[in-house]
DNA sequence: CACAATTCAATTGCGCACAACTCAATCGGC
DNA sequence: GCCGATTGAGTTGTGCGCAATTGAATTGTG
């Protein structure tokens, strides 16, 4: 035997195999995502929420006020996207956004009355998430702990 | 022992533990997507390709000429995505979109010349992508498993 | 105090993702 | 052969994601 794999190749595609795995896995892991999305958006269709918008209510439910600085931390979003998104938010008068007094450059974003109402019909969301992944939770924990750790990697070796 | 979790909550708010793992699954799995994409983004960058057309090019480098619909069920895209897509990869010249003479209805997608060149330098990015991700072969495995399976259930549960 | 460097939000431009729609080609039943 | 239904690409509109830039507010240093 020349070659090591289950899938033998020609000298000529050495490489070849680790470039399927890799197609496997980054594009499993697109997939997967825009799979997500996909409930998601049906889930929140009657919320008037896109996913990325709920994950900002999210914050806000939790946190209450919080500078749109320290909500790109949490969510892994530049201004460039949370700019915009935050304004439809307002727009469809959820939250609000203020100048902070102590520091002009921030802007404190905090979730309207109309924004806090929204979280009892977000209840019932997630678990209807779960429902459609149909994974066991133990499969669910480690999948989470591999993206966490993937992450991590990834985003120390951009750096 | 009332509860039967390892994180303890008061009783209105039942189903929390759940709630919290949801979202972090999400929230994790569509950071690791784009922590991906970032990765790609600069390996990518000198063949002048972004990620979603360079799995367009791998499906064709493996499998020759394909109609756009079957490219479209490989990718899990449909055409609003390819269509501008596959217009700027035929723009830079890397591939050819011609009516099937069978079926006037489909478009065949090939490499050109340029394109089917440009795998030579395409080799080198997986390995930088799975060094950069820094998981061992089999955590990756399990990874493209959980995935694949997760992806598989949602669609399902979306259909 | 003055002034250069830094920080934060917003904007611009480009590409992807998806829904909704259009339109031509094809297929099916009759 | 004819006509309605279906199929395959393409187009339009909206929103996310990111790089690069702008501009105002703040900080640090001499």
């Amino acid at each position: 035997m020349t070659w090591h794999g289950e899938n033998p190749r020609s000298p000529r595609d050495e490489g070849a195999d680790l470039l399927l795995l890799d197609q496997q896995i980054c594009f499993s892991l697109n997939a997967a995502s825009r799979a997500f999305g996909g409930v998601y958006r049906t889930a929140l269709k009657d919320l008037g929420l896109t996913y990325p918008q709920y994950l900002v209510m999210l914050v806000l439910w939790e946190d209450g006020a919080v500078p749109v600085k320290q909500l790109g931390e949490r969510l892994r979003l530049d201004s460039g996207t949370l700019s915009p998104l935050l304004k439809r938010l307002e727009a469809a008068g959820l939250v609000t956004r203020a100048r902070c007094p102590e520091d002009e450059r921030s802007v404190i974003v905090a979730a309207t009355a109309a924004g806090r109402e929204l979280r009892e019909g977000a209840l019932a969301v997630p678990r209807r998430i779960l429902a459609a992944a149909g994974l066991p939770l133990d499969d669910l924990r480690a999948l989470r702990e591999l993206l966490t750790r993937v992450t991590a990697n990834l985003d120390a070796a951009g750096a």
